[in-house]
DNA sequence: ATGTATTACTTAGGGAGCTAAGTAATTTAC
DNA sequence: GTAAATTACTTAGCTCCCTAAGTAATACAT
């Protein structure tokens, strides 16, 4: 009954607790962002999208086709359907088929889709600056770099492991 | 000064590089795990359900009610909700009315659930291993150190903020 | 004691990720 | 020149997250 002593702290191994933190940190993360993009009426994955195509056309692109969209973003191609779906849906973003392959869907931003992207950088970097104010620039240099060595190992691995698929 | 012709500002600040980390990380982790929770036929969210009753177990509780695993979990109550159902119908986890209080729902263990636990903590810190091995000890460390931070400081925000509401 | 709040949980509905199985269009192979 | 394979994308169906709006059961307040 006295709840005091202790914590019996379960002695997960490290790397559990490095995992858990990442697990947790971009929950966190998520449930900020959700709110934060819902007042500019979109969605994380929507400005993920909005945002590539923005920068594709600072690339000199004025439309990426799925294939390379969910490249970048990182998602299958079913899941980049979805959300162009609904970005389309929403007049943000048209399809527009490639006259020489006509199995290729160019995805461009619309008039609107531009003006959003415009809408939302304004006060972008300022959100983004107030959601990493627990780090300093050092650590965040850090963070980052730690995660990418991360995600590049699990990368190869996932590599790996498909090509033994094949074997 | 030197800087090239300058990017367009495409100064991407390192806070946005490090949140895009994060973000990255979480996917490729995520991808990496669905498939491994598969051959025990759970999802990482059931996994995460079936380790927090494992660990009241450990605790001296047989059970925990939906709030408290919701609170423990970080997600919400209702989502909560769906990934029990979901476990029930597979006979991992049983749902109990605490007699004192009709409205809460004991969540425990069933035998079945409690042996897939068994199977998956057998090979678990092998897996987590694998997963981390791009990182050294000390750096996993200091990733969990960082991540921990950020989210202590989102989580203030995010409490800031709710308070905010009820003003 | 009785009507109002609060609490604990579920339901409804939407977005996003996944895999597996389509459907066209294009390429390759014979 | 047609049949088979490949490619680009979509559809279907699942899990999981969310918010908002229920529904009971319990606590509170008069």
């Amino acid at each position: 009954m006295h709840a005091s002593p202790v914590q019996k702290s379960a002695e997960a191994p490290v790397e559990e607790n490095a995992l858990r933190a990442l697990v947790r940190a971009f929950g966190v993360v998520d449930r900020v962002m959700q709110p934060y993009f819902a007042r500019f009426g979109i969605s994380g994955a929507q400005w993920s999208v909005l945002r590539q195509l923005d920068r594709a056309e600072g690339e000199g692109f004025s439309s990426l086709r799925m294939t390379e969209l969910s490249k970048r973003l990182l998602i299958r191609l079913p899941s980049a359907t979805g959300v162009v779906d609904r970005l389309v849906r929403d007049g943000l973003v048209s399809r527009v088929a490639l006259p020489e392959d006509l199995r290729v869907k160019l995805i461009r931003l619309t008039k609107a889709g531009q003006q959003r992207v415009r809408d939302v950088l304004k006060v972008h970097d300022h959100q983004i600056e107030s959601l990493l104010a627990g780090l300093s620039v050092i650590e965040q240099t850090e963070l980052q770099r730690l995660l990418t060595q991360m995600r590049m190992h699990l990368e190869t691995q996932l590599n790996e492991k498909d090509s033994a698929h094949r074997v």
